[in-house]
This record gives C-alpha cells, structure tokens and sequence, in this order.
DNA sequence: CCTATTGTTGAGAATGAGTCTCATGGATAT
DNA sequence: ATATCCATGAGACTCATTCTCAACAATAGG
C-alpha cells in the first residue's frame, strides 16, 4: 500500500468524505504523543466540546489504522490503544506488566532481522507487533 | 517464576487439586500443535464427549498460561488462541493476514537483542510478543 | 436553484469473547 | 461421620467494538 501522510489523501483514496468529524478526530489523535484507547480519545474530544459519537471515533480509527496514520497497540488487556505515526520513525513498545507503563524502542537490527526471516519463509512483509513484557524500572 | 513442567506441579503450587476436568483441558490442549481459540477447545472436548464447561476451560487455561505451559496467541481478531509449549523450543510466529496461517520462527539472535533491550530501559523482561503479518506463500 | 441520490452521522441495539455468580456436589480433614 | 472447603456448570453479566437505521448533509444532474 502506498504512503498516504494526510486524512485528504487517505479519504480521497477510500473515496470517503472529508468531514469536521473525520479532522477532529484526526487532530484528538495527533495532539498528543500518548497511547489512548476509543474511549479515551472519545472523552478527551467531549471535553473539548466537540461533538463527536463514539461510533464515529472507531470509523475514523478504522481508517487512519488502515492507512498506517496511527498505530494501533494491543497490550492484552482487552482494549486497543492508538499512537499517532507522525513524522514518527517505526518503534516497538516496552509495556510494564505491573503498572502498564508503555516505552518505545527503536532497533534497527531488529528491523533487519524481520525482513531475512519473511523472506525465508516466503512471507511478503506487511507490519509486525514486538512487544517486551516485564517489570519497569519502578515496578521492579 | 520457577519452571513447571507437569499439571499436578502447577496445580501444587497453586493450591488447587487436581481433577478430571483440568487434566482433560491440558491433555486436549497438548494433543495437537494446532494453535486454536477457547471456543475451539471446549468443542474438541465436546467432540470426544469429554465433559467440561466452557467456564472450566477458562478458567484451567488461565493457569496453563500463567505457569507458561501453553502460550497465548493473539492474532488482532479479537480472540485468543493457545498452544501448548510442552518441550517447545521458544518461537515467534508468521502471520498471514489473508488465509490466517500461522507459521512458527525461531531466531536466537532477535532474542538476543530484547535482552539488550530489556536492559537498556531498565526492564526485567517476563515475555515478549513478536509477530509478523504479511501474506504468505500462497496468498501473496 | 431544485431535486434525487448518495454518503455520513449519532443513538442505541446487537455481538461476542471472556468473566463472574451462585447453587450444587465432590473432596478433604478432623 | 460430618463440617469445611473447593470445583464445577449454567447462565447472567461485562465491556469493547460493530451494526442498524432514521435523520441529515453534501453532491450531481437537470
């Protein structure tokens, strides 16, 4: 899939809508740095009194993940989260299993060592989840 | 946490006792190498007219789980899958995001590097997660 | 412009995996 | 034996997410 770095292109290329909807929460997603569920981003567009539905929230995310706008993270406890992909370079996430403190890591050998393994078993690389699992500095 | 290798150990050290519902649960799990969901394993059980509740399958994989003699698997469907790590050399898995194939990986050297990893950020590492998704052989 | 068509939205219903409750019954200990 | 404790199963419940559908907004064609 092509590279598609704003909502009017990722709109234009699903042949949807651009919407004052649709930007809000773009921009909700984009404002920060943190890893929020739905709900979260929900609330904190409630809060800036911007009426978006729930509903609404999980299309738009559906999209933007889609089109690799925001990451999505699963850390296993039910719900997913959503990180902005922004002018970002690719990370994967240290998740702290006691207080669910979440860290970003980059490892460029890693990255490496994922291709070599797909091509081995003839898999055509689309995205992968590494995730580490542990105690924190804190918590530990 | 200390290894365990057998029911009776993990349920020892659990305090719980040992019964016919748990160890079919574990003997179902350790029958195949298949990677398959708590829906999956209740109507193996059923199939063999073994029976135990859904809420008993539940339940004793939790435990398997916890003492890491099955692995839980999660594809972003929305369910948990489960494999039995019975005298398994650690792997990762392939994903395909067409067929859902499940393919296994082993590479010592990306397990290397979440050590390092670990470390640098001040992690003590339980588990990670490392998952690729592409399309594999056939599918792509 | 006016109207038909099509896409979008929001409210709440529906879904579905997983968890919880609680009455029943089996195991254990005294 | 008998009292206590634990495990079980059926179904109720939870909660994130998806679906439905009526109302509404945008767009296109005349």
């Amino acid at each position: 899939m092509e590279q598609h770095h704003t909502l009017a292109h990722v709109l234009r290329q699903e042949q949807l809508r651009y919407t004052n909807q649709r930007q809000a929460v773009w921009d909700e997603i984009k404002s920060t740095d943190a890893h929020r569920d739905a709900e979260e981003i929900y609330m904190a567009l409630r809060q800036d009194n911007i009426s978006v539905s729930r509903a609404t929230v999980y299309r738009t995310i559906e999209v933007l993940v889609k089109y690799k706008l925001i990451n999505k993270i699963d850390i296993g406890d039910g719900r997913s989260r959503y990180e902005h992909a922004n002018n970002t370079e690719h990370h994967d996430h240290l998740i702290c299993t006691n207080c669910g403190k979440i860290l970003e890591f980059v490892d460029e050998s890693v990255e490496e060592l994922q291709c070599d393994i797909a091509k081995k078993y003839g898999f055509k690389l689309d995205y992968h989840i590494h995730q580490l699992f542990g105690l924190c500095k804190k918590c530990k």
